[in-house]
DNA sequence: TATGAATGAGTCTTCATTCAT
DNA sequence: AATGAATGAAGACTCATTCAT
């Protein structure tokens, strides 16, 4: 019934925006489900009770946290391609480079990747924002590509391929760990198949390892 | 403590199946978390206590689901590969068929693909069955491979590939609903890809939609 | 209702006794409400369901088992009596028996002693079976005394002082193993403690250890 | 683990100490197994959660019982003693003063006591409780005997007989009920042996009834 | 008689949320 | 604005007892 307060005063923001934090922290080490309101006040320093001044009520936290500190876990690979000055003619080394950045946002928080994944096919809202967060995330990156002057056509559609086989890749290296498996050609592999979309098959044919 | 009896007679597997069968649907329509012991019971039409004599307890259902049933849903394109006589000849139709049948999969057990691609990134067990499943999967396909004449290096990693990015693809045209999105045209990017994987750059870039 | 049944065949009885032997016993080790019916048709090899066909239900195991099986646990030192045929002149000799006999039974049903002692407090149809039961130990022994010609006043007094110190002590002596106690001392201030109470003090006088 | 919190607030205590209470009263009365959390919660005017903020489990709040008021029930006799100024001379009616008031604690509390002796026997944890707190009074009589010039060999192990002696005493006085007994003997008979377990048989001969 | 599968009321325990201060 | 004590509905799980065979 909108008993939730906006806070006003700058040391509310700064409580609310720490229950947000710790809250998330936890969620995403131990699974939303093992958390509970009182773990989160105590991580957060401050009573259980104010908590429902601010938030709705635990899952709240859950998506001001998804909102505020996911981009970073689960889209890490922007930041690399914005640093690029001269992308057309490093395409194959920034690929590698976004490669080896999300594989780090991987391992580094392998437990909030998993659980925001995990949460993202169970949590219709987490869905919702994960998936404006892709769109917006799928047009930053074509717009860089505008920039640097790559012209090709469904350009979304690639951009989606590239985001998701990255990722895919990533996922690969960081958790399954399949005993046996030559991690340098996947990444090779992916790179090619990436450039290939980008480029032609010219480009591609050049990158093939067995050939 | 070793207290899960085994059943004995025909009746009891029949109940333990019937449990298993409803129990795991549910978990899939509603989720693991907001289905309880006794919603199971009520669907498989049997009083609560007995769950647990044939199971530890509500996670060893999941589990028992798990490994029965999320083989059509997880890994549906296996069947498409193994009815194809001639595979060498027919392997662009095939993966077609194989993308339809997967997207199938998906559409029909949205919520079930939905709550088993959560589990598997939140609960541990899970996780180590699909790895499991995969792993085989894999070795299936490979297998295939081999007997329809199919020479390339690193062939694990590129069936690795293959079904990968089918799923990923069926995620998408499924789930994701991405506004504007070209999907005949993904669709058909993933087939050159993946034929590239598998053949060379000269199918590939017949393939190729834009050039 | 007058469900349980009584067994006529030989078959029966002794399934009814295994049963009771096989409850007991599991009751005694483990507490009465530590044990399950489940349990106890384990243990008796048989199945649930024909418990209740010879029983009321779980606790009418327990008080035939108590019924059985508890004198030699609860009241040992009658057999030692028994056997002496000359009880006026070894009457200390006797008693060390008895306090010999009675240590040797706590000892080896410790588990079962203490089992019974709980019970005896805490369920009313045990301590009246006990108390019968101790009665009648009384009873005989006051007998015994009768045939060995002790000519003494308020007998039963006397004789249920002998039964409870002796019970007393060797609880002691089994189970609180009080640091530093000199339980040989003891042993012996009971025996002159009790021959005090069939004599007279010249006789207690002389057995004094520290006289 | 370490969930249970301390409580900060002077009310917080109070009902934590009114949930010891009453919890261990219901307990005392009616047995142990026949209390649920949720009879103590109703008994304190609580509700049930708030008995897993203060207590680890329901086993949890009968040691805290135990600890604070078991002392009554369980060990009477010291505060008679502790109240005697001239024991040396009082020795005699100061015993009787002590059976009189361990009498009635067994008949006040009847059903407490005989919950105890059952815990006692039953429950490990208990057992060292009321093991260590016999120690306790043990020592606390000696010191009593000591500073009215009690000199006496063994006297830890006197002690011992002394309270086992009165309590055994009591127990039959309050519940057994042996009809028949002449409980006045029995009681003459038990002090006049403790009087000559500390002082000698010269005096004990004078106690003699039948004599 | 005998089996063991099935029942379901009852138990302990948790935790999101509210409330008195 | 803040505290943390208190609530109580809901959950997992047990087990004495009954029932179909």
């Amino acid at each position: 019934m909108g008993k939730v307060r906006q806070p006003i005063h700058q040391k509310s923001i700064a409580t609310k925006e720490k229950i947000i934090k710790h809250g998330f922290q936890l969620m995403c080490e131990k699974g939303y489900h093992h958390v509970s309101t009182i773990d989160i006040a105590n991580a957060s320093h401050v009573s259980t009770g104010i908590i429902y001044q601010y938030f709705r009520d635990k899952h709240d936290i859950l998506i001001e946290g998804v909102k505020r500190y996911s981009d970073d876990i689960m889209f890490p690979m922007l930041e690399v391609l914005k640093n690029e000055a001269d992308l057309k003619n490093n395409f194959e080394i920034t690929l590698r480079e976004m490669i080896q950045k999300t594989k780090e946002a991987h391992t580094i928080s392998e437990k909030a990747y998993r659980q925001l994944k995990s949460l993202q096919n169970s949590d219709e809202e987490v869905f919702q924002i994960f998936k404006q967060k892709e769109m917006e995330t799928t047009e930053k990156i074509e717009a860089i590509l505008n920039q640097h002057g790559f012209e090709i056509q469904n350009k979304k559609e690639r951009v989606h391929f590239l985001m998701h086989m990255i990722d895919m890749l990533c996922q690969e290296l960081s958790y399954h760990q399949h005993q046996n498996f030559n991690y340098e050609q996947m990444i090779q592999e992916t790179i090619r198949m990436i450039m290939c979309l980008f480029y032609d098959c010219t480009t591609c044919k050049k990158l093939r390892i067995e050939s």
